[in-house]
DNA sequence: CTGAAAGCGCTAACAA
DNA sequence: TTGTTAGCGCTTTCAG
């Protein structure tokens, strides 16, 4: 096969014990002696086989992401920070998608994962989703965000207050009649989404405006699904003067509409998204930002700390976010 | 720890081999011992250590990708693709990002992965990388996207083709003096990105114009990157009527600038792309669409081959692009 | 068709 | 400080 630990010592003229433990930099090793293994190491091109080291040690040295979807920017923007920390900590990184959660995929994560990981960075998965309850059954660290809930470890963000500012800043401009476009449908209490439709009920409360069921709609968090919708709500008897989508992506789409209807945002109708991605800069779009890869830094920052004491407590990390005016509810600039 | 094959075995009343046996799926099991041992392993929520069975097997059931960056959509589209077919084939994914070629990286990832995976998924890496040779030199399946050169089981588009057709459209619209927006500096001939280069000079030497070396301005395949590249070309004395970046994201960032100045795309200026992301359709972006998700999917499909049937003769695929005309070139519809 | 036994390559007590 | 000796949990001949 390929060059061991033995072949290394038997070169050296030591025994494995004393190899594996120069490799890992142990103090207990004589420094010549230690100098010496590792030169033989490297001439013998020798990688320590990590299967065998798990094995033996219990633990694999990298941990999974779960997440429902990877195609979304939000979820790369996290990936950046993620891999970042990780790459620093030498831990390597598993990548497991559990796909739309309506259609059951073929092995679930815990299955699949168990004893392959050391931990768990859980992503814009629900608190109420059968798939997070059997990882936290595990008794594995895990780290959080999206998920709405206390955990340790866990990173979050004011949701509810980012889109309640979101809406305030709309009635603010002095609209009254506000579409919303959400993601997804069957949004329940353990996920994010939730919080952005407290949130908007909260400011409308506030405001004294009753909240108007026909100017809600879907738009499934893509581009397509933005612009779709936003043909409906341009559609509607008495169309909305504002329009909050709950992310730059469908907000997007909105745009896209807009523009084929020849409506100027901003001027015609005020539009404005959630996540502060980097396009919606390029767009002229209001939008409230989610430092992401702070989030995802954070993440793995906790998860890596759990790993290590697993027994320490740990609070959750809250990071801000925060609304950048444009045009796109402005108007352009005088 | 957890349970392990030998109290499924012990509870079931077989031996380990016969548990590993039917696990797998063997056909020599007797099927009724076999529902029997699946039940018990079921009933004790038994799940396989792949740490366990790779040290016996020498396969790690997983594949790595290795790519510099994952903050790029071309990225996390092929990504998506990749995901879907190795969770149908139920191996893992680790994800290795590189990062900065010009930066060494702390641990080079042939050491990490060599006996972590069975096969690499080399993405948008540079034929000449010093990582590449690396993990060449591993003798491990390894197939390839954004590498120049004819390797066995790798994906292509056709980048020159497409970046020439790309300049003949600008052409055709009447355009003489046309800006360019490439992405990183020192690009070699083991990169993707020169066989844009190439396909520029192409259209041009075809049509008679004089390549202007003053109209070539970096980007750094960033939307940021893109306006400032988009700034310096509207500066020049003698700016272009047209532009065309190397990526979407430059493209978006050359739009914005467009927008701070007043200038419409399509009228004022001609605005093209590369790569046709999604939101290239809501900005009304002329662009070459290429089939990233496609790319990504055929990608893993070919390692899992190579995996499988190491030795059998593998034919490079080529994959399509094609452009994409909107109002970014051709100004709003009439 | 099934069981016994010998590893896979490494780490961790325990001795020396 | 270093070597010896057992495993970690699975797979895989080889017998039966």
């Amino acid at each position: 096969m390929s060059v061991t630990a033995k072949d290394v010592a038997r070169v050296a003229g030591v025994s494995t014990a004393t190899v594996s433990r120069a490799l890992r930099g142990f103090e207990s090793v004589d420094p010549e002696l230690r100098r010496h293994i590792l030169d033989v190491a490297e001439r013998l091109d020798y990688v320590a086989s990590p299967a065998a080291a798990a094995l033996a040690t219990g633990r694999a040295g990298s941990v999974a992401i779960i997440t429902p979807f990877v195609d979304r920017l939000a979820f790369q923007r996290m990936l950046t920070g993620i891999e970042r920390e990780l790459r620093a900590a030498g831990t390597d990184l598993l990548l497991y998608c559990t796909g739309d959660p309506s259609e059951p995929h073929p092995v679930p994560p815990h299955k699949r994962l168990a004893r392959r990981v050391d931990g768990f960075l859980v992503l814009s998965l629900s608190a109420e989703s059968p798939d997070l309850e059997k990882i936290l059954q595990l008794g594995m660290p895990v780290t959080m965000f999206g998920s709405d809930g206390a955990w340790n470890s866990s990173v979050y963000i004011d949701d509810r207050g980012g889109a309640a500012s979101a809406v305030e800043h709309l009635l603010g401009l002095g609209h009254r009649r506000i579409g919303i476009i959400y993601g997804r449908e069957g949004s329940d209490p353990g996920v994010l989404e939730y919080q952005r439709h407290l949130g908007c009920h909260d400011a409308f409360e506030r405001a004294g405006i009753p909240w108007d069921e026909q100017l809600v709609v879907r738009g499934d968090y893509t581009v397509e699904g933005g612009a779709a919708a936003m043909t409906r709500l341009l559609d509607h008897a008495e169309p909305p003067t504002a329009v909050f989508a709950f992310s730059d992506e469908m907000a997007f789409g909105a745009l896209q509409t807009m523009r084929e209807r020849g409506l100027r945002p901003g001027v015609d109708v005020a539009i404005m998204g959630y996540d502060g991605h980097a396009v919606s800069g390029a767009l002229e779009l209001t939008t409230i930002s989610v430092p992401f890869e702070q989030i995802g830094a954070t993440a793995a920052k906790n998860l890596l700390e759990d790993i290590q004491h697993p027994d320490r407590a740990r609070v959750p990390s809250v990071l801000p976010t925060n609304l950048v005016a444009r045009a796109s509810t402005l108007g352009p600039a005088a």
